[in-house]
RNA sequence: GCCCGAGUAGCUCAGUGGUAGAGCGCAUCCUUGGUAAGGCUGAGGUCACGAGUUCAAAUCUCGUCUUGGGCUCCA
């Protein structure tokens, strides 16, 4: 054993040692219950960022873990290598996509193997690769024959920078989630897949997940679902022109609109209905078109303005001022009878919904503030007696002149319905409505289908081909993989650079074998990343994604890791795709993922130069910090000017990152790992500091010396019966022990509720404790072998999740035995419940909810041995002299607490 | 604006009604001319604020403030 610790040196020979002997290849072993520990698959960009690091830190410590505890672990690892970077990198230096990608997968398997991440390395996959890309292919074809996937021509979302269509998630704020360019509306034939098929289980199915899952992600998913409960209701249009051809007519179908005599709303509370004032509808709405002809000049030049109004940028968080014209169309409220105008405006939208509201001002706020602005009367139909019962509360009564009630209330003003509540009258009102044919009781959600369809050279091709004769058809399922050519003309503007490739193109179709053309659209990536792992588990599989046997063994996924921004895209195509599958007969469950885990950003300090208007990297900056190592200034080394400190995400433009490598190289991925775990809560911000990773290096430092001070006398000591020695154990022994297995129980604990960074704290208190064990080696008693030995190898076993390196070596010098910690079927300790208690603790005494004294008592003391020492303490004695004893609360092993009548002075 | 979360030592966090804790960092001193040194001792908290419940509140309830995140005309 070296004197020092090598981390260069220990890592290398374990990561060799570990490759030969396929230390964490897995079969499926139906004698060990499995664990699945996935992390979400890294883009192959070319090098590891501290996200990734701190991401697998998580999952592999996790994993360990998991091993030591017995468990058949699959690790397994990918590369979600389809994407725009690859595309870019062909536009702008001209290589090719295929090559760069391996490159950077090449790169970054490396650097996961220098980290000594344990995963099964012979289960890697890559989206790139056509064994893999020709299964999104098969998935999209048994979709079609599901009636999942549909071809639309419609208005799709933009990006003219990334010059792709985006999904709305991807155009979430009506910007580009790449590249924050401003989405414009294009109209084009899409390919999408039927996620709102699956709208009600996607949202009902989050029960199942609930216990595992962060409340923010399943709220963020719930939002995004947005499921809405109420009715539709038909409002007859008497004056509107309704000369339409039949595919309008299906259009309008579609929009839910039955036909153009009428307008179908959308509401949720159909109890307000009599304070309805108007008609309000989308500037898209079929009935503007429709009537466009016969409108006023003022009409179509306001429903135009609008029209450009919305297709212009708008900043995120910036409140639109509404606006809006009457048309001149009557519309006819079913309930009342009466004639209200429909008016146009521009915050009804066309997405939601029918696109068209019924307008009530009095208990809708956005309606409030239109009729406010216009002038349009408001009529309360809600009594608002609760704020006057509330009367005295800071909530001072409203007027409905003043502001619109949205409560649930009373009914007035609405004929028979009036004097009943609102549950009632929804419930009631709804059936009347479909009694006579005019309304029905409605579902909506804000979900909408999967626009898959990406004018992009680097994806998987689309399976289908447009032949004159037979129209669209499938590629047969025989056919599969429809392969990517090697290369395309990469231009960065106009169509898909697969259009330009004749050798693609241009084909026989399937059914009659004339000439024809092949889709040029590839898939959205995010197909591959919704059942990549599922791959994992059989990836070598030529006629199926997967061995549904196979996979019936290792799914679904135990504890899944990444970041929160996939909180709903991926996660949410992720678990559409699970429900499709079972539909398929694939799988037998609905949820793939039991657990999940969202962790924190990597985030460091930053430097902005107001004079050079730009980012400046750390060496161009001094700074002066105060004792607590706060910056309190920053200047330009070069002109002095000032700097100011952040602490943002790292990225490469702020010059605040690091390089993994790097620290690698300096500290030891087992420092590294450690810091990553130790420095935050994993949901939390991880702020990188290097001062942070010398305290892990050091920790390490203190492990490695205590086993070097320690190894000779234990190997020699060889196997020590407890039996034998339990008698001769000193107090410090005996105090040790009862650390180890406090730490022993508090890591066991910890690590099952999900925090990986108290135990590491737990571990150094351990070491701590080891190191004030003050014995001297070639003195020690072997009943102080024996403590020490329990201690050091509880302390290696608990910190090879974290540190496997340096902990596999110091195993091998303490055991003698080469084979590793795994083949040697070594398992984490398991903490003695006798020894965690404490022989004597102290217990606090209360007077009057005062702590006035302490006593010693065995932990086992009853309560009226602890009430008669407490009566017996001369400081209580002195308190309760005299006094009468009102009550004595006892509770054993914790307090005692006296209550006595105050004293009148 | 709405919805969720958080606020405990310089930092990161434990602590779910019963003595306010840990690790790191920091400070003092000591040791050491051998490659990321070690050791001793110590300082540091109105548990965000206010009220309530209780013998007893960091912990439960209500309100306020601060802060992080999500949603954003969703009918």
């Amino acid at each position: 054993m070296d004197e020092k610790y090598f981390a260069q040196k220990i890592e290398q020979k374990w990561q060799k040692r570990w490759a030969e002997n396929k230390t964490f290849e897995v079969e499926i072993n139906d004698g060990r219950e499995k664990f699945y520990a996935l992390e979400m698959l890294p883009y192959p960009s070319g090098r590891l960022h501290m996200g990734h690091v701190r991401n697998y830190s998580i999952g592999d410590a996790l994993a360990w873990y998991k091993r030591l505890q017995g468990y058949n672990v699959l690790h397994p690892i990918g590369w979600d290598s389809f994407g725009q970077p690859a595309e870019q990198a062909a536009i702008k230096k001209g290589v090719n996509p295929r090559e760069w990608t391996e490159d950077n997968i090449n790169q970054m398997r490396q650097q996961l193997q220098r980290l000594g991440i344990s995963y099964d390395w012979s289960r890697e996959i890559a989206a790139h690769r056509p064994e893999y890309y020709k299964f999104d292919q098969w998935f999209f074809l048994k979709m079609l024959e599901l009636g999942l996937t549909y071809r639309k021509d419609s208005q799709v979302n933009w990006c003219p920078k990334c010059h792709t269509t985006l999904s709305n998630q991807q155009a979430s704020g009506g910007v580009c989630w790449r590249c924050g360019t401003q989405v414009e509306k294009q109209s084009r034939p899409q390919w999408f897949l039927k996620i709102t098929a699956y709208a009600e289980e996607l949202l009902s199915g989050i029960k199942e997940i609930e216990a595992g899952w962060a409340e923010r992600v399943l709220t963020m998913q719930r939002n995004w679902i947005g499921r809405s409960e109420g009715a539709f209701v038909e409002f007859q249009i008497p004056n509107s022109r309704f000369q339409i051809s039949n595919s309008e007519q299906q259009k309008n179908l579609e929009f839910g609109i039955w036909n153009l005599e009428s307008v179908r709303v959308f509401t949720t509370r159909i109890d307000t209905i009599y304070g309805a004032n108007a008609i309000v509808v989308a500037v898209e709405h079929p009935i503007i078109e429709h009537n466009f002809d016969n409108f006023p000049e003022a009409v179509k030049a306001k429903i135009e303005e609008i029209k450009i109004e919305k297709a212009k940028p708008t900043d995120y968080g910036e409140e639109i001022e509404k606006d809006g014209i009457d048309t001149g169309l009557k519309a006819v409220n079913p309930f009342s009878g009466e004639e209200l105008p429909v008016w146009v405006g521009n915050y009804v939208m066309m997405e939601y919904g029918t696109g068209a509201v019924m307008s009530v001002p009095a208990h809708d706020e956005r309606d409030f503030e239109f009729a406010k602005k216009f002038g349009l009367p408001i009529k309360q139909v809600v009594s608002g007696q609760w704020s006057a019962v509330s009367e005295g509360s800071k909530d001072q009564k409203t007027k409905s002149e003043d502001r619109a009630t949205t409560d649930y209330g009373i009914l007035v003003n609405s004929d028979e319905w009036s004097g009943k509540t609102s549950e009632e009258a929804k419930r009631e009102m709804t059936k009347f409505a479909e009694e006579n044919n005019f309304g029905k009781m409605a579902t909506t959600y804000r979900l909408r289908d999967w626009g898959i369809s990406r004018q992009r050279f680097w994806g998987a091709p689309i399976p289908i081909v447009y032949c004159e004769t037979c129209g669209t058809v499938p590629v047969p399922f025989e056919n599969l993989p429809v392969e990517l050519p090697e290369s395309a003309p990469f231009t960065g503007v106009g169509e898909s650079p697969l259009a330009k490739v004749p050798e693609f193109v241009y084909t026989t179709c399937p059914k009659c074998d004339e000439p024809a053309r092949r889709e040029t659209d590839t898939m959205d990536t995010f197909v591959n990343s919704a059942w990549y792992y599922f791959r994992y588990t059989d990836p070598h599989n030529r006629e199926l994604p997967f061995n549904p046997e196979i996979t019936a063994y290792w799914m679904p996924v135990d504890q899944y890791i990444g970041g929160v921004d996939h909180a709903v895209m991926h996660l949410l195509y992720t678990r559409f795709w699970t429900k499709m599958m079972r539909d398929l007969g694939l799988i037998n469950f609905d949820e793939p993922v039991k657990k999940l885990l969202t962790q924190g950003m990597v985030v460091g300090e930053s430097y902005y130069s107001k004079s050079k208007e730009s980012y400046v990297p750390p060496d161009e900056v001094k700074t002066v910090r105060d004792e607590k190592g706060k910056v309190v200034e920053a200047n330009l080394k070069s002109d002095n000017s000032q700097v100011k400190v952040a602490v943002e995400k790292m990225s490469k433009s702020k010059y605040n990152g690091v390089d993994p490598d790097d620290m690698v190289m300096i500290y030891g991925a087992d420092a590294v790992r450690i810091f990553a775990l130790f420095a935050a809560p994993v949901e939390n911000e991880l702020v990188w500091q290097e001062t942070g990773i010398d305290g892990a290096v050091r920790f390490l430092q203190r492990v490695y010396r205590l086993v070097y001070r320690w190894h000779k006398a234990l190997v020699v000591s060889g196997q020590l019966q407890l039996s034998e020695l339990n008698g001769e154990l000193s107090q410090d022994a005996r105090k040790l022990r009862q650390k180890t297995h406090q730490t022993i129980k508090r890591i066991t604990e910890n690590f099952e509720s999900g925090q990986f960074n108290t135990p590491i704290a737990a571990l150094m208190e351990l070491s701590n404790a080891l190191g004030d064990f003050k014995v001297e080696p070639k003195i020690a008693s072997e009943a102080d072998l024996f403590a020490v030995d329990e201690a050091i190898k509880s302390l290696i076993l608990m910190l090879t999740p974290y540190a496997p390196h340096i902990c596999e070596e110091l195993w091998e010098v303490l055991t003698g035995s080469a084979k590793g910690i795994l083949q040697s079927d070594e398992k984490f300790p398991v903490a003695d419940e006798a020894l965690v208690k404490a022989d004597e603790i102290e217990i606090p005494i209360q007077i009057n909810g005062k702590l006035r004294s302490r006593v010693l008592a065995s932990p086992d003391a009853t309560k009226e041995q602890l009430e008669m020492m407490a009566l017996a303490d001369a400081k209580i004695k002195e308190y309760i002299d005299g006094k009468e004893i009102l009550k004595i609360i006892v509770v054993p092993s914790r307090l005692v607490s006296i209550v006595v009548k105050a004293q009148q002075s």
